[in-house]
DNA sequence: GTCTATAGCGCGATAGAC
DNA sequence: GTCTATCGCGCTATAGAC
């Protein structure tokens, strides 16, 4: 769609409000003070508010999927260190890169149908990513279970890190993905990392 | 606090709305139809908006500590049974018994900072069984990892499953409670459950 | 305990000048 | 591309009758 420059920063500005306070309660107002302009110039650069929202989680969900397709491409083909390599970009775009990500997990049921339509072809890619990662892992006998339910598991427990995990705190993004794996793959030889 | 017979009936409807809708869509018009009353007469079981968020989470928490905690008391001492039993009754409060868990779960940051804080505890002690029966898998070495994060993993790996799981679909909550903890324990018998 | 009526406010969005 | 000004609506909450 439209993507200039001035419109990407203020859709960097609004990803950042949107997790902060959420959708519902983000007005057009704070977004405009936000980005130093007044309320009634916001619709130049967007038809209404949940075009914004659109904007944002269109660039999340890609981001992600760039990120995580970029490590994969880099990270060889032993299947332990692609779920480790999933892992950790799937933090890395939830806190480092922060933002846009998180408002494409927790606010995806506000975008309107047509949106969401448009949309679900980039999540389910980034998904897809996910299971054919996964099903390495299976195939390869370090994890067990249906490919759909263990992706979902696990994409479940990353997601719930936004909830309670501090980036800044005592792990880093990557070494909470450790831990994770690490969880899920007992007998892998994690120690010396 | 107050629990006649009818806030607790006003109570598990405005659960349903929120769940279907999020706290901040809900408007006390669309709660005062749900229980068939005028908006105005809600202000007489209800000081505001935000006492009945308040009400359903305290509702939800509650019931959710005594579920599990019913459970654990019924099913013996085996680490494995007992992470499968919590893993049940988690579940069980999120689908079965439905809605004012999840609005526990997922609109906690929508109370006020008094309403939080006398909460809190009710939260905390949910959160504690689970930590003493991650220990117990622990110690008994059929998990491995940090207490706390591998019992902020499991809860949500569960608390997602919101997003997408059907309870009316292929599985029962109960399976799918059981086939994560055989991804997490996969050394261990469940195949003849 | 529920009603009617409405106060008072903040919201998303628009119009037209610059 | 941004401004000022404002429309029209829907929201939470209140007041007072019944």
């Amino acid at each position: 769609m439209n993507a200039s420059p001035r419109r990407k920063e203020l859709t960097r500005l609004a990803a950042q409000l949107f997790v902060q306070e959420g959708f519902d309660r983000t007005t057009v107002r704070m977004l405009a003070q936000e980005m130093g302009i007044k309320s009634g110039s916001l619709f130049h650069h967007f038809k209404d508010k949940h075009e914004i929202l659109a904007a944002v989680i269109e660039e999340g969900t890609q981001n992600a999927l760039n990120i995580a397709q970029q490590a994969l491409d880099d990270c060889g083909r032993d299947p332990e260190v692609r779920l480790r390599t999933m892992a950790r970009a799937h933090l890395e775009t939830l806190f480092a890169d922060r933002n846009a990500h998180v408002v494409a997990l927790f606010e995806w049921r506000r975008l309107d149908p047509s949106a969401s339509a448009h949309l679900r072809h980039l999540r389910d890619a980034y998904e897809a990513l996910w299971v054919d990662v996964i099903d390495d892992a299976l195939r390869a006998g370090i994890l067990h279970g249906d490919r759909f339910l263990v992706a979902r598991f696990v994409l479940g427990a990353l997601n719930w890190t936004v909830r309670w995990y501090d980036p800044h705190g005592a792990r880093t993004p990557d070494e909470l993905a450790d831990e994770l794996v690490a969880m899920l793959l007992p007998n892998a030889d994690t120690t010396n990392v």
